[in-house]
RNA sequence: GGUCCAAUAGCUCAACUGGAUAGAGCAGCUGCCUUCUAAGCAGCAGGUUUCAGGUUCGAGUCCUGAUUGGAUCACCA
């Protein structure tokens, strides 16, 4: 129902310009915009582009076409004109039926028309370390991305492919032996992730002091490093590992068991979750297969030492590896498996891979080679590349010691939000356990909102000297809002309807303008993978509200009609924030 | 060095993909709680959109060049 006032007006212009200027200008590309706040009305046609079809001036053309539109189109209230902008004003009747529409409807926002099957690979962690920073944020773009197509009507998988193979784990495997005497989470208090992420710094440590002390022995530095025996060793134990040797494996599984505990509880409290989990152990192995067969039909080749490479030059890049000499798989090796393995499970449309900015070459050779094998699904395949976090010292490096962890600013988070929450005396009347509850919904709030608010593809810059805020743009702000909407709809007797004939202010009517946006917001946002337009939408709906909620009292307005109107808005309003909020992942509460 | 990306208020970010007077928040300053939640609202101040050219009715946005910062070009993942 409501777009189709967009389509009135593309249609309106269009024939505006058969019969008045004789040229046919088809209605899909007719142009129409919010107009700019400063001026009055909804929305706005630019007729620049059209002065050499009109051959009058813009003013002239605009009110041309202006009284034309307004004669045909009884949503239009008035028009008025400045330089070559024709802004349409629209009748509150309009409004009032659309908002009524908003209140009965089941869900805000259109779906699309044509739903795909997506698979959104995102977290895809390490298991030698914990989680920081960094990965909070792919987990929560990856989650809110699946939410978002999801909500916009496709069909969505949340897979994770998780890398719990290779020389990282081997490093931390061989401190645990070496240092731990035995020491498991229970014996030490410590979350899995941790305490595993410990040995890794434990064996950079020992490498370290390794290496000077062979430098101080008179060795150069290339001689240290081939001299090694903690490297040796790790090395040694991933052989093994690729052998099946019971007691690596017994202690690899003891390893990753604890990790992915760890994971577990950061998940859950991150709030993210996972329909589908690939591991690399299992994965790694696959692409080999459609190496060996590209290399036969000729699509790769094979050097004098036995590697084999493929050739991407014609397409402006270099010869990539693809299987080393020894037989062994690289990292792209692994991932044409897992996508090929990936396809054949699910059969997707697509397949999204949110993954750092750093990996953008990697994608592109990728799909490229998928491209050169013939397989249907590479044109699916789709980098969602965002930027990093990174801290004022630089990058995040999780052996200097230089890195956020993930767990411990979920803590500083809830910690803060307690702070902010006992200052302002809002504690009262409130249950331990939902007051616990309500710091956790507001810090992390605070933290999702913070991180998915700017555009992906930027990198974000984290200061840990300044916490995150709880005043302005932030989440904080949003639930604010939600919370003091809920407060009156709770202690209304009233209930929220919209009468026929009531009129419209301002505040009212720029509210109703603003829910028309969000159809056009999701689309962007879904076409884009884009949670930062839906933050912005969500930061301007609570924005849009707090200015109509000061200047217009809802329970004590003049009469039952206006009551319930004002009452119809702070509904929608509630949903909306409680939609979006729920696109990012973000939780609402009802009291604070 | 090749390729790619970014640069907007003191700081952190927007700007509907070429439209009107470049907008928010933080920090600073002024007002507003005896009325539905002041984690709020209203306002002041803050800008040569890194620089130099170009394209056109019109450029933060497009093209060229420069400067600065970042990523990548691994038999790491």
């Amino acid at each position: 129902m409501s777009k189709d006032l967009i389509l009135s007006f593309k249609h309106a212009i269009s024939k505006a310009f058969a019969e008045l200027y004789d040229h046919e200008l088809p209605f899909e590309s007719v142009k129409i915009e919010k107009t700019n706040p400063s001026f009055e009305g909804s929305f706005t046609f630019v007729v620049f582009p059209y002065l050499r079809v009109t051959k009058s001036k813009p003013e002239a053309t605009a009110e041309a076409i202006g009284e034309h539109v307004l004669s045909s189109m009884d949503e239009v209230k008035a028009t008025n004109v400045v330089k070559g902008f024709l802004n349409f004003e629209i009748t509150d009747q309009y409004w009032i039926a659309y908002m009524s529409g908003l209140l009965r409807s089941e869900r805000l926002g259109k779906p699309t028309a044509t739903p795909e099957k997506i698979m959104v690979e995102y977290s895809s962690p390490n298991t030698n370390k914990p989680l920081h920073l960094g990965h909070v944020r792919n987990n929560l773009l990856g989650f809110s991305i699946s939410q978002i197509l999801s909500y916009y009507g496709h069909d969505v998988i949340k897979a994770n492919l998780i890398n719990d193979r290779g020389i990282h784990i081997c490093k931390s495997m061989l401190a645990y032996n070496l240092f731990a005497n035995e020491e498991t989470p229970e014996t030490n208090g410590t979350k899995g992730d941790h305490l595993v992420g410990k040995y890794y710094v434990e064996f950079d440590k020992a490498y370290r002091q390794e290496q000077s002390d062979l430098i101080d022995s008179g060795k150069t530095e290339e001689e240290a490093k081939l001299q090694s025996k903690l490297m040796a060793d790790a090395r040694d134990m991933l052989t093994k590992w690729e052998q099946g040797d019971d007691e690596t494996l017994a202690l690899w599984n003891k390893l990753n068991g604890w990790v992915y505990e760890g994971f577990e509880t950061s998940y859950t409290r991150m709030g993210v979750d996972f329909d589908t989990y690939y591991k690399e152990s299992n994965t790694y192995l696959l692409g080999k297969k459609m190496v060996q067969d590209g290399l036969e039909k000729g699509i790769f080749f094979k050097k004098e030492d036995g590697s084999i490479w493929v050739d991407l030059t014609d397409y402006g890049l270099d010869q990539k590896l693809l299987l080393r000499a020894d037989g062994t798989s690289v990292y792209m090796t692994q991932d044409i498996g897992t996508a090929d393995l990936k396809y054949k499970d699910y059969a997707m449309d697509r397949s999204i891979y949110v993954v750092g900015n750093e990996q953008e070459y990697h994608f592109k050779v990728l799909k490229l080679i998928l491209k050169k094998l013939g397989q249907p699904y590479a044109e699916g395949v789709q980098h969602m590349s965002y930027g990093m976090v990174e801290l004022p010292s630089g990058k995040l490096k999780t052996r200097e010691g230089k890195v956020v962890d993930a767990d411990d600013l979920m803590d500083e988070m809830h910690a803060t939000a307690k702070e902010r929450t006992e200052e302002q005396g809002k504690t009262d009347g409130l249950a331990k356990e939902s007051m616990q509850e309500l710091f956790e919904t507001l810090g992390l709030g605070a933290l999702k909102y913070f991180l998915l608010k700017v555009d992906p593809t930027k990198r974000i810059l984290f200061n840990p000297a300044d916490s995150i805020d709880f005043q302005g743009n932030t989440g904080t702000f949003i639930q604010y809002t939600h919370a003091r909407g809920q407060s009156i709809l709770r202690s209304s007797a009233i209930t929220p309807s919209v009468a026929e004939h009531v009129e419209l202010n301002g505040y009212e009517q720029n509210l109703i303008a603003h829910f028309f946006q969000f159809d056009d917001v999701l689309k962007e946002a879904a076409q884009q993978m884009s949670p930062a337009l839906i933050a912005q939408h969500l930061y301007d709906t609570a924005k849009n509200y707090n200015s109509f909620y000061n200047q217009c009292p809802i329970l004590k307005a003049e009469n039952e009609d206006i009551i319930g109107l004002r009452l119809a808005l702070t509904q929608v309003t509630v949903t909306m924030l409680q939609t979006c909020g729920n696109l990012l992942g973000m939780a609402m509460p009802d009291k604070m």
